[in-house]
DNA sequence: TTTCCCCTCCCCAGAAATAGCGAGGGCGAG
DNA sequence: CTCGCCCTCGCTATTTCTGGGGAGGGGAAA
């Protein structure tokens, strides 16, 4: 696999992370190679070895919000492979059967990648053969899928500096106080007093988080600081 | 490093990591080898070769607040070589004059790693030696160390199952759409509109999501359905 | 020293969310 | 065929949040 990782890491460009993808499944001998990434806005980026077909589909269903793979990574620490994600609700079995359909593999592997700001990217390889091969195929390969999702990902953040230092406005101490303590559930009046200070006061901490986060109203800001990894909870 | 990283995969127990630290360092003739884990309640875990002394000040002075190790791999993707931190603030150098003279390497090199729910380690290698010398060896062992990171990471999971996100009960299409709207800033009304349905109907859809969620109010449901990986935004 | 941000407090009116009651049809599992 | 869950809709009253104002002190950086 050397030669495929030190490739990708010589890889300028978009297209070169293309052809990377590509060349990773003829090294592997397998049926798909993609890398997805997320915004924390919802915007998506993708590239890999899909046909336009299944691309488009996808985004156009907005099949983000029911693919178990994207789901179940999301919750997830470590690379996963498909069998262990769950496909058991009515749309998620839509999904797969469609996705089969266009020629995405039985199998699968996905690497979740965490960056800061809610960042989240998803390496995955795919193919089509019996649970017994494809074991021992990922079992064989993990460590190098693990360290080529990882290099492809700083590769796409190079390319696309937008995504990686999206420098977001930082919360004050009391801002962050504000939203964690919102985002457990108190109300208005129960953050205030937790924090001894009076319900007014607190207002102002939430219109400034809010005007910070670009926020429409506080469940906005709440979930734009969770995402952004501004607050923990 | 293979019989490393194999030793590593082996381990059982906490007992285990702490003597994995000691190997990998002994393997690699360095200083010191940590990993350092913050849990989403603010809670910290660590093990690794740095001494007792340290380690108890670092906890007691909460020194997580100003590490800039732990601040600058926060804000960051990839693994990062301590000169490239932002060292220039005041409680940074005195921080750093205080590492040393416990017998922290003047170099370093730590892997951020991150899970759903904010969840945050870091793995680091720190050792005392000049700029050149230290450049080469991460370069000769960066890949290493990220897998190495990972692998520790996913072991001190194991066998803390506390860590990891709990299975939590799903929400149906609807409360997912109505979930996915609100934490995106729109109303009630807003929302009902957008799904063309009626502002009651919607706002059963956001009881019985809070419900689900053991929530309190719209805000901390929201709050939850992120956490929980149940909505993308 | 000035400027900027952070923290703290106050009033008020209108908009929005919450809590409680109700109703009916569809669809799948047991 | 029930039972449970999902989807859809209605009403009223109360509580809470939001969006405008305004004010002052402290601390850090320039």
């Amino acid at each position: 696999m050397e030669p495929i990782l030190e490739d990708l890491e010589q890889a300028e460009g978009l297209a070169a992370l293309q052809a990377a993808s590509e060349a990773i499944r003829n090294h592997y001998r397998i049926d798909h190679v993609v890398y997805h990434w997320v915004d924390s806005a919802g915007d998506q980026y993708g590239c890999g070895t899909y046909s336009d077909d299944w691309r488009d589909r996808y985004l156009e269903h907005n099949y983000l919000r029911i693919d178990p793979v994207i789901l179940g990574c999301f919750q997830r620490f470590h690379p996963v492979d498909w069998k262990r994600l769950d496909w058991s609700s009515k749309p998620a079995r839509t999904f797969q059967a469609e996705a089969i359909e266009h020629g995405v593999g039985n199998q699968g592997f996905s690497v979740p990648i965490r960056g800061p700001n809610g960042q989240f990217a998803l390496f995955t390889v795919s193919h089509s053969c019996d649970d017994e091969t494809w074991a021992e195929w990922t079992e064989a390969h993990r460590r190098d899928l693990i360290l080529i999702a990882h290099t492809f990902n700083e590769k796409a953040l190079d390319f696309e500096p937008d995504r990686a230092p999206e420098q977001s406005q930082s919360l004050s101490p009391r801002e962050v106080d504000a939203m964690t303590f919102l985002a457990m559930g108190y109300s208005r009046a129960q953050v205030a007093d937790t924090l001894s200070i009076s319900e007014h006061t607190l207002r102002v901490y939430i219109e400034s988080a809010r005007f910070k986060l670009g926020a429409m109203n506080t469940t906005h800001a709440v979930a734009r600081a969770m995402s952004r990894g501004l607050i923990v909870v």
